[in-house]
DNA sequence: CGCCAAATCGTTAACGTACACGCCGCGATG
DNA sequence: CATCGCGGCGTGTACGTTAACGATTTGGCG
């Protein structure tokens, strides 16, 4: 009837549940043939751990450090939400959250995570703007034995654990796709991103141009504009993409805060004369969407991010389980058929 | 430093810790005032249950009875896996699944859930083919006891606890769009389907009808036809199509054995002339959409949703939350350029 | 032979909760 | 006055696991 114990496979064998511990978890004091023979009964009569039991008795307080920057709010907001749905969904476990924010993200995350030094955290989440200069930052962290996941960007050549990110070359591919099959005229692309030193951004244009090249003839390709994240440049690049003649057909922002440049545009009326795809989603983008005055939003799924990064920073922390070094989600199409859908993806965590 | 435990609460009022819990579970045998100051204490201190605790204590042992059909195998396959994985993940609970399959959507499932009534399930997820005809079914269920949620398909005026679909309305409306902005040209859209009596088959098909009205003017559209989930109707259907003259410029397969349509299409060489849209994900048609000759597919999450469903069912049966009635997903638009990312979504949970 | 240390194993007390059981005092009843 | 019923409350045990501690045996070495 019941699932096996512990307490089953030591009456079995008739020797003490102590030597049953000591033989399921590989610890010392006790000789190789009772272990083998433990070992033997405990997959013969099923025996699984029973986590409520585990959980009660080492009442583990874990301690996470979470790093993510300010801007952009909607974004890394939703991106908090997500890591705070995990750990009230991982009952079981006493969980402590540090939310620990810089400016922004190609500023102060170093600074903020060498301040933190003396913290002793049993986990660490972090969105890495600039990935070289946090290298040394995240080697000490690993050294101490706190387990860092990356989040939303990744800092691949560094010590991280792991990293939970979108796809960003699919990002770019899926917004030259929709391009490629949207616009049948020939012409030209054009593409403004944040900082191409983020990983993330350079490889959403890897993507995008990867896509053209093969499978748009028809398409060619300005070159990408950097906005680094700041309102005042975005409009000036905007309007300097106006200026051309003829105009691009397609303009690609994959960077989150895409408002200044569409305010840009629609102030031109150019809204209607060329194809816009952004990145992300936030309330005033909605409109945007659902009157069809840009073609598709590519959704990054910050929530699910979130929520998938610390399940698995939990889980290597508590059943040391290891995680696949690069999670990638695959982001949402968003358009106008389904928008709808996403408009109260900060409340709860409804379509996901 | 440790959270607050109901010993911690008896100790700070100079009672028994059973008097705690008689007045925090609103037992009786316990004087008003006394429950009072403790649930007064138990807020002031911050007193949450620890749900280990209780996991080990009330070894409640869980019984769920999972009806799905076996075709579409590649769909309810993964839709089991999701089931199972979500049983996996919520630890601290002992869930006997038991599987139950029927033949088909359409046939079989009001037969198995009465040849099974005597079962004692604490909750059932079905994925219900005609809606009417399985209502007295699930009136019984919940009336002895057990908790239903339906998975895929809904049963909307049936006594059902919750629905976990994917939007299919939606669905519907997301092909239509992708029509409208890849078709430039002058013509008629052309629909094949599943059964109609099926909720989500006609959710779709009136998804895709509503959008083309509204907002692709230079579409018509042809009446939609019934596969019935054969095969060789399904391929005769599609060369009726072809016969038509002019042809349709697009074909949206709602149903997910889009494979004999597409191999007839093929054989005439008419893949390059139409643009289809599909439904859902199995390996034999990723070529197809790797190879640009369909456009898009939409797929369902049957991962996703076996998942949600079970972990909705759960929490409903331990901590008695209530699910929301009806959890709709926003399905993933599948692209030539996003495909890879799904190609292994049998294999575990990837991308989601 | 005696003694110490190492190796091996058993015992037990927690962890926080749920629940059965028992106890006490008070008013009602015979 | 003895007894009973009952509301109100305390006590104890069990859930399965972990880890500290004790107990026992064995082997080695002087």
């Amino acid at each position: 009837m019941k699932p096996p114990s512990i307490k089953d496979i030591a009456k079995a064998l008739n020797i003490s549940i102590g030597t049953v511990d000591r033989a399921l978890h590989g610890r010392s004091d006790i000789s190789p043939a009772t272990r083998k023979r433990v070992l033997q009964k405990a997959t013969q009569l099923g025996y699984e751990p029973n986590f409520a039991a585990r959980a009660l008795k080492l009442n583990r307080r874990v301690r996470i450090g979470v790093y993510f920057p300010r801007e952009i709010a909607s974004f890394f907001d939703s991106l908090r939400a997500g890591v705070r749905a995990a750990v009230a969904g991982s009952m079981a476990v006493n969980v402590e959250l540090v939310f620990r924010d810089f400016p922004r993200l190609d500023q102060g995350d170093v600074e903020l995570l060498s301040a933190d030094s003396e913290q002793k955290f049993d986990g660490v989440l972090i969105a890495p703007g600039n990935p070289t200069r946090i290298e040394a930052a995240l080697r000490q962290l690993t050294q101490r034995g706190t387990a860092v996941i990356c989040v939303a960007t990744d800092a691949p050549r560094s010590a991280r654990l792991a990293a939970v990110t979108v796809d960003a070359h699919t990002s770019g591919a899926i917004a030259a796709e929709l391009f490629s099959r949207t616009i049948h005229k020939t012409g030209s692309l054009a593409t403004i991103t944040g900082d191409l030193r983020t990983v993330d951004h350079a490889e959403k244009l890897r993507g995008f141009a990867a896509y053209v090249a093969v499978h748009a003839p028809h398409l060619s390709l300005l070159p990408a504009l950097e906005s680094h994240e700041q309102p005042d440049v975005a409009s000036r690049q905007a309007e300097s993409l106006l200026a051309k003649k003829p105009h691009p057909l397609g303009l690609y922002i994959s960077t989150a805060n895409s408002m200044p440049i569409l305010k840009a545009l629609e102030e031109r009326g150019m809204l209607s004369k060329i194809q816009v795809i952004t990145t992300d989603l936030f309330p005033e983008l909605v409109p945007y969407i659902e009157s069809g005055k840009i073609l598709a939003t590519l959704y990054q799924r910050p929530y699910t991010q979130g929520k998938r990064a610390l399940e698995s920073l939990l889980n290597y922390i508590l059943s040391n389980v290891t995680p696949p070094p690069l999670t990638r989600l695959a982001p949402h199409i968003i358009l106008r058929s389904n928008v709808f859908l996403f408009r109260n993806y900060l409340i709860d965590s409804p379509t996901c």
